[in-house]
DNA sequence: CATGAATGAGTGTTCATTCAT
DNA sequence: CATGAATGAACACTCATTCAT
């Protein structure tokens, strides 16, 4: 990483080769599976197409990843559950209300994964998941659980602070995830097939759900918001 | 076909199983097909599987069905396009406030679809579109657009009566749907993907949301809601 | 087999049709396996060249076998532990001296197994135990074991009517065995590599053979046989 | 690449590493596959794991060998052909009857041979033959033409000599020939596979092999041996 | 009307061999 | 000299669809 200032007129570029060679393969076919994944689901994908598409081999792509069920975990690591480390971090700093934080972590979510082809992959493992146990356990430890925990974490950091009544947490984590859940099936499926003059437009969405979401949640004040009063069961 | 005119004494049986056939075969096979559709979804499932559920053999069902596809808009028609008519009806003898109707709509839609295997199939084409373009096409012409359609004339009706305040009735027939796509999804995916801790009781989840509609279609009597002023785009 | 004379005209063809339907593909499947297997061993054996010299589509094989392993099992049972039951009664209902048995045993091998393909699945086994574990275990229990027990029920009746000296019956039956497997393994490889001029009668080898064993075997006369004495360890 | 011409007070470890590298790495690479192909067999055995055995990559194999037919070949060249030139000279300068030199050579052979992995190869060839013609012929012309060469010289030199009635040679090699074919087989195959209870101890098999051998050829003295007559056709 | 035998194009995966570095 | 990334042909097995009976 940090090259000594001087006599490294040879090394730069056989390290810049290394690392670019042991990042460039993967990372085209990690895209490219991601696209197709996507946009086809797991089974509907064809390896040689990933292959194809990311300018390699077929017989590249099992150099990188021993199967193509591997292959889909990868694509999941890079994508939502390797970021969890950072997410986590960025919550411990996080200096301000939990109201905030929570704005935070929606927004964040959706400029950095939501946006994203990444977005895709809840719809896709909401299809495949009866069809390949295995991959859906794995989703199951690696994103859904470290999910759900991050989103708790920030519930009972409202709840302890005062700025959230109590409430079962299991429920609260349900009510935050829909709208993403929601915006993001929207994205993939919903939206694709009604016209488009049908726009979402996921900031304000993003925007309603939190306002009603942190209005359910907070200690009530003049008077209790009784839309929300039995909003989950 | 022909039937002689006298003469039937080995007759009758066969015709009597024959008539019963021309329906209890298709019957048979198009449940088995909802079934499995809705388990392993369109691709996944084996047309042997359904012929076998069914009790017949693989030959017999293409002898009813000319392809898979076919017997797919068969169950789609069984289950869900073939109601339309039937609804169109009760909204249109319904005698009473447009507020009523809608609870009606959504609670009736729980019963007779929603609880039942058939709400399997919006997950399913959620996630088959893509693959399929010919089955997409078709579901929109025969189930998004009537079902659209229904829930337009319900919010017009509103609009028309003073009920609901007018509104942009794209976004409205969304707002009504994104509840029942919500719980459909739940049914089959998402709750059972999250332990049996989290149970979303389908009424009660209804009938919340059925409020936040009401009182978001309402026309403003005190105070306006602001959560859903900009609910939608 | 035997069709009554009277009555039977229409039947005649189903039946024939019939039985021969059952057992016409799968038969002429078995025989291009066994053909291929023991001409190129079971590992290079391609199941697509198993169906084409059977004259049907390689699905239509798996029609039959569920897998390539199925279908060796099958070849074995048909060619050799299926026919275990017969040999076991013959033996049975074997009228005359325990010499004689064995030299009709050993003939009646060769006549039934050694002289055709069926011989060159020891050859086969041999070489592939170590790669397909479950075929070896398949075959010891279908084949080595029941064989080696024919076998020795042989010698204990030899012993048990004062022909054969006391012994220990396993090494016995591999004393047996011995020249079963060579005469099968230079049918199949062996003689095939040295040119023609190197006959093997298996008439008289195995004549010498069973001379050799019957007078190891016997009761020592007038003087012991001095080279079987320490034959096998 | 660019040797300095002097200061090589760095290159004598380098130089002294290659000069048995040479050596080393196909000796390494010879090793590891013998090993495999005997385990496994030619053609289930991947030059991958030969490479890696032998602790380098599977380019470096390719170095040293063009294909993996060429890498048996050395190994049979090694382990067998090779041996051939010194196997003759040792039987030029025996000194001694020609049944002592047949019991040193079949002792010999088994100890520097047929009691190493070595043994396996016969087994091996007689399972690939039909699979690899090239191997076969090669096979023929460095093991089997120079080994039955070498054992009809024997034969003739006992003939010639007195010791041994006249013969036909070709029958008279392949009777050799038998019991060290069965050794092998005993010790790669068949004794694997029956319990450690049937124990062949070879040199107790090999003398009573050579027993029978050398009085079948002996010139009959008092009594000729029966058994061996019509021993092979 | 009902069957089930037959098909063949298509899928994930393997592996000997090449070659730029 | 040594590497390891890249290839592509090959192989076992699947499955929607057809059709003679």
């Amino acid at each position: 990483m940090t090259t000594p200032p001087s006599k490294n007129f040879t090394l730069p570029d056989q390290q810049a080769r290394r690392s670019r060679r042991k990042e460039a393969r993967p990372g085209e076919l990690l895209a490219a599976a991601l696209d197709l994944f996507v946009e086809k689901g797991f089974a509907a994908t064809r390896v040689d197409e990933v292959a194809q598409r990311a300018g390699v081999s077929k017989g590249t792509l099992f150099l990188y990843f021993p199967s193509k069920e591997e292959l889909f975990k990868a694509v999941v690591r890079e994508n939502i559950s390797g970021r969890f480390a950072e997410w986590n971090d960025e919550i411990d700093r996080f200096d301000g209300s939990t109201h905030d934080m929570l704005r935070y972590c929606l927004f964040n979510w959706w400029e950095r994964v939501g946006s994203t082809q990444a977005s895709g992959i809840p719809k896709l493992m909401m299809s495949e998941a009866q069809n390949f146990p295995e991959l859906a356990s794995f989703y199951r430890q690696e994103v859904m659980q470290p999910g759900n925990a991050l989103i708790e974490r920030v519930l009972r950091r409202g709840v302890a602070s005062g700025e959230f009544r109590p409430m079962d947490f299991t429920y609260g984590v349900y009510l935050v995830l829909a709208p993403m859940l929601f915006l993001a099936l929207w994205k993939h499926s919903l939206g694709t097939c009604c016209g488009d003059d049908v726009q979402l437009d996921p900031h304000k969405y993003l925007a309603a759900q939190l306002d009603m979401l942190t209005h359910g949640f907070n200690q009530p004040k003049n008077h209790p918001n009784p839309s929300l009063e039995h909003a989950l069961p």
